[in-house]
DNA sequence: TTACCATTTCAATAATTTCTGAAATTTCGA
DNA sequence: TCGAAATTTCAGAAATTATTGAAATGGTAA
């Protein structure tokens, strides 16, 4: 089955901004052509679609394996891995954020770590001790909340979300400082 | 003024992270040095601390003055520029998301908007024009969300952080669906 | 077990990105 | 305005990453 211009140009913007994200170009077209087709798809399927060579469809499923990206099934009486993209986005959603703080994020927080247990800070140090403290510190409590947040129904996080900055204004409540603010009442 | 253990430890890493956060290693060093320094430094002292040449860091610092993170300023009876990175690590946190977000997401969300509105969906593009429809919705919730939050004071960001998925207990009350649940009371 | 088809791996090549030294440009004090 | 110092630009070299076809491997039905 071939693709649509529509298909095509979405295919092709995954493409472009695959570099941005960390995937190669073929890999951003292999997962953008998934995401939008309703079938499974087979890869001699995707080579015929992208022109591209079967191997590099090979490593690129591979790849969007590893992001748990991509599933694979087989079909009936066919010896073939058909591939699909999931499609909950809500779930797609958790699994790249989880997938990217792994690769981009775990890294650096095990090197902070490091760096601050074996720290007798010299005094040449006593700036860039601090500095990679604080970083430790914002890390943590990021990734922390991330962990916290990350496992809210879509309905949860859809709402929250709507609720946008206008949530701070229930913090004086919730730290019990005081009576709860209605929150529809101010904040932009 | 040559760098620490400490600093070379943190540049190196920086370096190595650089490919995978999309700046080169170049880049990722020239930060971390200007990161873990206490005082400004001028371009030579780059390129005698990280060891490339001249023409690199000039390159490497219009980057990161691209993405904002590093300021320069003139020292008295110098005509040299100084750069450093600000010090404030919650600016820092908000820039990286909003140049990140310029960079990775704005695009995707012009083309999935302007798909969305050049759309008579053909039949064979009923199923992909819905998938980006859900992209869309999605991108654009994530991102209203983050235009609503982002200039909170970083103090409530510290507070609605820690709070992490025990704001949820807080929706139904916001959303007055009940009496507010005393937040402290329960959830993990 | 064998034969066949699907998939992966691998070494070579192609393409892209990064880095450099040299030349050009800009800046600013004299 | 001129000249020296600082900075940027640029074309080529070096390094890295992506892609390919061919060979190797894996899995399954007969």
């Amino acid at each position: 089955m071939n693709v649509t211009p529509l298909q095509q140009q979405f295919i092709l913007h995954f493409g472009e901004m695959g570099s941005r994200w960390g995937i190669n170009r073929t890999v951003g077209q292999i997962y953008a052509l998934l995401y939008v087709s309703e079938a499974p798809r087979h890869a001699d399927d995707i080579v015929q679609a992208l022109g591209i060579s079967r191997s590099n469809v090979s490593i690129g499923l591979k790849e969007l394996k590893s992001w748990r990206l991509v599933r694979s099934q087989h079909g009936p009486n066919d010896r073939r891995e058909y591939f699909q993209a999931p499609e909950d986005i809500w779930e797609i959603f958790r699994v790249l954020i989880e997938e990217r703080r792994k690769r981009e994020i775990d890294p650096t927080l095990t090197m902070l770590r490091e760096a601050a247990i074996s720290q007798p800070p010299a005094d040449a140090d006593r700036y860039a001790a601090e500095r990679m403290r604080e970083m430790l510190e914002l890390i943590e409590l990021a990734t922390g909340w991330l962990d916290d947040v990350k496992d809210l129904s879509p309905n949860t996080a859809v709402r929250l979300m709507k609720l946008g900055g206008k949530v701070s204004q229930m913090l004086r409540f919730a730290s019990g400082d005081s009576r709860p603010t209605e929150p529809s009442a101010e904040a932009k």
